[in-house]
DNA sequence: AACGAATCCAACCGCTCCTCC
DNA sequence: AGGAGGAGCGGTTGGATTCGT
C-alpha cells in the first residue's frame, strides 16, 4: 500500500515510502516514553532515518493510540456531510468534530465515497445545493419549450422547483441572520417579531458551545409557523445550537464559503422536511423588506448554480 | 484464469500559518 | 517590522487491491 519503498533514498539519506513495522515500533516507543516534542528532532532521537514531517504524519494518521479504525458509521457520514457543508474542505476542523478520525481519513473517505454518494443524490458536493444539471433540467421544463413534453411531469417538477426555491429562501434568511459575524443581526431579529411578546434578546438568541450567539430557531419558528414550532419540539426534532448535530441533519443548500466565518460553527440545523413545511405565504409584514434585500434573488440563486 | 479498469488509501509535496527572536 | 524555522493543512500521487469482462 502507498508508495514503493525502493528508490526513495534521497541524496540526504532520508527514507521515504511505506513505514515498516520496525519503524512504527521505534516511533511509538519514543513518543510514548518522551512525548512528541519537536518533530524535527524526533527522527534522530528515535533512531529513525525519516524526516520529521514524515514522522508527524505517520503518528497523527496511523500510530496515535486514540485513532478509531474501521468503516465510517451512518452517523459519522451524516456529520461529515453536514460539517463539510458548513466548513468546506477544512478537513482538520471536520476531524476535530469526529473523535478518533483523522483529517486524512476523512478527506479520503469524502473523495472516494461521500462525494459520489451526494452526486448520485443529485446534490453538488461542493455547494451542497441541488446539482447544476438538475436545476438546468427543471428550469428548462418551466420554459414554454420545455413544457411541450409530458405536462404532468413538468408540473410535478415545477412544484419541486418551487419547493427548492422556498427552501433556498429560508436557508438564505438564516444565512443573513447568522452570516459572517460573531453575533447575528439583532436589529433584524427584533424586526422579525414586532408584536411578539417572546421577542426579548434572551428569547431570540442562544449561546452556542463556542460562546457565539446564534438565533433561537424555536422562537423564530413560532413566529414563522405554529405547525413547524410544534414539530420542532418533538423528540428527535430538537433544534441544536451546539456543534452536536441531529442524527438526521440534511446537507444545507447554502454555499459553505459565502461569507460565513468558517472557524465558528454557529448555524443551527434542522430536518429537511421541516423547512418545506414553513409557511412563507403567511408572512406579509414590512419587516421582511430588510431581510429580503440582503438575500440573493431566485434568479441569482439559479445563476450561481448553473 | 487472465487481464485491464476502477477504486482505495497511505504517504508525499508544496504551501500557509504561527511563533520566536 | 520582518526573517527564519517549525508545525500543520489541503491537494495530489501511485502502488495495492478489488471488480468486471
Amino acid at each position: 500500500m502507498g508508495r514503493s519503498p525502493v528508490s526513495h533514498e534521497v541524496a540526504t539519506g532520508v527514507k521515504k515510502g511505506p513505514w515498516t513495522p520496525e519503524e512504527d515500533q521505534k516511533l511509538v516507543e519514543y513518543v510514548e516514553k518522551h512525548g512528541r516534542g519537536s518533530w524535527q528532532r524526533i527522527p534522530a532521537l528515535a533512531g529513525l532515518n525519516r524526516c520529521g514531517k514524515s514522522c508527524r504524519l505517520r503518528w497523527t494518521n496511523y500510530l496515535r493510540p486514540d485513532i478509531k479504525r474501521g468503516k465510517f458509521t451512518d452517523d459519522e457520514e451524516k456529520r461529515i456531510v453536514h460539517l463539510h457543508s458548513l466548513l468546506g474542505n477544512k478537513w482538520s476542523s471536520i476531524a476535530a468534530e469526529l473523535p478518533g478520525r483523522t483529517d486524512n481519513e476523512i478527506k479520503n473517505y469524502w473523495n472516494t465515497h461521500l462525494k459520489k454518494k451526494l452526486l448520485r443524490m443529485g446534490i453538488d458536493p461542493v455547494t451542497h445545493r441541488p446539482a447544476p444539471a438538475n436545476l438546468g433540467l427543471l428550469s428548462g421544463l418551466l420554459s414554454p419549450a420545455g413544457a411541450a413534453g409530458n405536462l404532468s411531469d413538468a408540473l410535478k417538477l415545477q412544484v419541486d422547483l418551487a419547493h427548492l426555491l422556498k427552501l433556498q429562501l429560508v436557508q438564505s434568511l438564516l444565512h443573513v441572520l447568522t452570516a459572517g459575524a460573531a453575533t447575528p443581526n439583532i436589529d433584524l431579529l427584533h424586526q422579525l417579531t414586532p408584536a411578539n411578546p417572546l421577542a426579548s434578546s434572551s428569547d431570540l438568541l442562544l449561546q452556542s458551545s463556542t460562546n457565539t450567539l446564534v438565533p433561537n430557531l424555536s422562537t423564530l419558528s413560532q413566529f414563522l409557523s405554529p405547525e413547524y414550532a410544534s414539530r420542532s419540539s418533538e423528540p428527535g426534532m430538537e433544534i441544536s445550537s451546539t456543534s452536536s448535530f441531529p442524527a438526521a441533519a440534511p446537507p444545507p443548500l447554502v454555499s459553505p464559503c459565502s461569507g460565513a466565518n468558517n472557524s465558528e460553527i454557529t448555524r443551527p440545523s434542522s430536518d429537511h422536511s421541516d423547512w418545506e413545511d414553513l409557511k412563507l405565504d403567511d408572512l406579509d409584514s414590512d419587516c421582511w423588506k430588510d431581510i429580503i434585500d440582503q438575500m440573493p434573488w431566485p434568479e441569482e440563486i439559479l445563476e450561481s448554480s448553473l
